[in-house]
DNA sequence: TGAGGTAGCTGAAGCCTATTCAATTTAATC
DNA sequence: GATTAAATTGAATAGGCTTCAGCTACCTCA
C-alpha cells in the first residue's frame, strides 16, 4: 500500500539485505544517513508501541497515544506499518527476538539436560510474567489460525522453541531422556505447562516470597516429567547394572567350591 | 447502569433465587410469563453472539451482527449485557457450564483414574478445538489480571477445573498418583500442556487421520506423566528396585564371608 | 552551489462501531 | 380500560483507526 518503508519490518528477521544503497561500515550507525535515521525513528515507535501495550493492554491502547509517545504524528505509524495489529506483529516479533538469543546464552552456559531445562523454564516463566502484556495479545492478533502460518511471529516462535529442541534432542543421545520421547509432544507439554502455570503464579502467591518458592517447586516437577523419573529409574538400572556384576562373580566363586 | 434485567447474567450462576415471584410450577416454562419471556432472549442473544464470535472472532464480530442475528435492534442488546465484553464474558460463561457438566458425566462414567484422566484430556482437547472462536477470546477480555479475579468466568473456571482436582486426589488416595504430588501443579501442567498442545494439533496435521494418532499420542504421554510410567511399569519398577535392596544386603553378607 | 526530485512526514477528514437515551411499544395490575 | 412499569427501539453521539493531499527535508547531480 504505501511507498515507505512499510516492509522494513518483515525484512527484519533477515539479517538485512535491505536497498539500493551499498553498505557502509557498520560503526558509522550513529550517523545521520537517512536510512539509519528511519530505522532510528522506527525502533522509536516500536519502543513506544511497546510501552504502552505493556502498560494498557492492546485494546485500550490508542494509536493516537502510541504516536504521542513515539513522537510522530499518526499518520507516520502507517509509513511503518500497515496498521495497528501489524504494529503489535512487530512488537511481539522483537520480543521473540530478544527472547531467543537469552535463552540461548543460557542454554549454552550449561552442561547437563537438566539444568539447561531448568534455566529455558525458569527463563520463559520470568519473561512471561515480566512482559506479559505482549505475549497477551497474541491470541487477540492470530484468532485466525490462517493469519498465523505464514506469519513472521509464527517463524521467530519456531526459531525460539528451535532451542529446547535441540536440548531434548541432545538430552536423548546421551540417555537422560528416554529416547522413544516424541520431540513436539514434549514441547507441547514443556510451554503449555509454563504458559497456563505463568498465569497461575501471578494470580495466586502475591507475597514475592511465596512466589519464587512455588515457581521452584512447579519447575521441579515439570522438568522432572522430562528428564524422566530419569534420576531414580536409571539409578536402579545402575544398581541392578553393577549387582549383576557382583553377582556374577560371587555366583562363580560359590559354584567353584 | 440499566434499570433491566442486566444482571440475569451474572446471577445465572446460581440456581436461580431471583426476584418478586414466587417460583410457579417449572413444567409451566412454555408459557409466556414475561420472566419466561426474558430468559427466553436472553438465550438467543446469548446464541446468535457465541455464533458469530465462532464464525468470525471477536473483533470482526459488531453489536450490529449480534443484534440482527438475534432478531433484536441494538440497543435491546445493552438491556441485557452492560457492553460487548460482557456479551462474550456471557458466551464463555455458557461454555464453561456445559463443559463442566459433559466433563463431570464422563468422569463419573469411569473407574480407574487413568482413564478418568484420559477421557477429560481427550474431552478438553475436542472442545476447544471445536470452539476454538470462544476461548481465543478469553485472553482479550481477561487482559488485566485483575478483571479476571473475581469474575464468574473464573469462579465457572474454578468449577471446572475441580473435577480434575478431584480425580488427581482420589487417584492419590488410590496409589495411582505418587502421594507427594501437588494437585495445583499437575493442573496447571495438565491443561496448559492441552490448550498449548490443541493449538499444535490444529497447525500440523491437516488430514483427520493424522490429527487423531497425533492426539492419542499426546493424550497419552500426558497422562503417563502424571499416572507414572503407569500401573504395569511402575509396579515391576518398585519390585526391581525393593529386589535390588535385597540382593545388595543379602551380597554383602556373602562377600563378607 | 543550486535545481529537481523523492522519501518521509503531517494532521485534518472520512468511516466504522460501540454505546446512549428519549420516545414508543408491550405487558402486568387494579 | 386506565395506569404504571418494563422492554424495546433506532437515530444520534463519541471515539478510534485509517487515508491522503499537500508539505518538508534531504539527496543527487550538474
Amino acid at each position: 500500500m504505501a511507498s515507505g518503508p512499510a516492509e522494513t519490518t518483515q525484512a527484519a528477521a533477515v539479517p538485512d539485505a535491505l536497498s539500493s544503497q551499498p553498505k557502509l561500515s557498520p560503526s558509522v550507525e550513529v550517523s545521520s544517513t537517512r536510512q539509519s535515521r528511519v530505522r532510528r525513528r522506527e525502533d522509536a515507535i516500536v519502543a513506544a508501541a511497546r510501552e504502552m501495550f505493556t502498560t494498557h493492554g492492546y485494546a485500550k491502547t490508542t494509536m493516537a497515544m502510541i504516536a504521542r509517545a513515539a513522537g510522530v504524528a499518526d499518520g507516520t505509524l502507517y509509513t511503518y506499518f500497515e496498521n495497528k495489529e501489524a504494529l503489535a506483529r512487530g512488537v511481539i516479533a522483537d520480543f521473540y527476538k530478544r527472547l531467543t538469543d537469552s535463552s540461548q546464552a543460557g542454554v549454552d552456559g550449561r552442561r547437563t539436560t537438566r539444568t539447561k531445562l531448568d534455566f529455558l523454564a525458569r527463563h520463559h516463566l520470568q519473561r512471561i510474567m515480566d512482559e506479559r502484556g505482549i505475549i497477551e495479545m497474541l491470541p487477540t492478533l492470530m484468532s485466525s489460525l490462517s493469519d498465523y502460518e505464514g506469519s513472521d511471529v509464527h517463524s521467530l516462535n519456531k526459531t525460539y522453541v528451535a532451542v529446547f529442541d535441540r536440548t531434548v534432542r541432545e538430552g536423548r543421545a546421551s540417555g537422560d531422556i528416554p529416547s522413544d520421547a516424541d520431540v513436539r509432544v514434549l514441547r507441547d507439554i514443556f510451554y503449555g505447562a509454563l504458559d497456563y502455570g505463568g498465569k497461575s503464579l501471578m494470580m495466586r502467591s502475591s507475597r514475592k516470597g511465596a512466589r519464587k518458592a512455588d515457581m521452584t517447586r512447579f519447575v521441579d516437577r515439570l522438568v522432572s516429567m522430562i528428564v524422566g523419573t530419569g534420576e531414580t529409574a536409571r539409578s536402579v538400572a545402575d544398581r541392578l547394572e553393577s549387582v549383576a556384576d557382583r553377582l556374577e562373580n560371587t555366583l562363580k566363586q560359590i559354584e567353584r567350591k
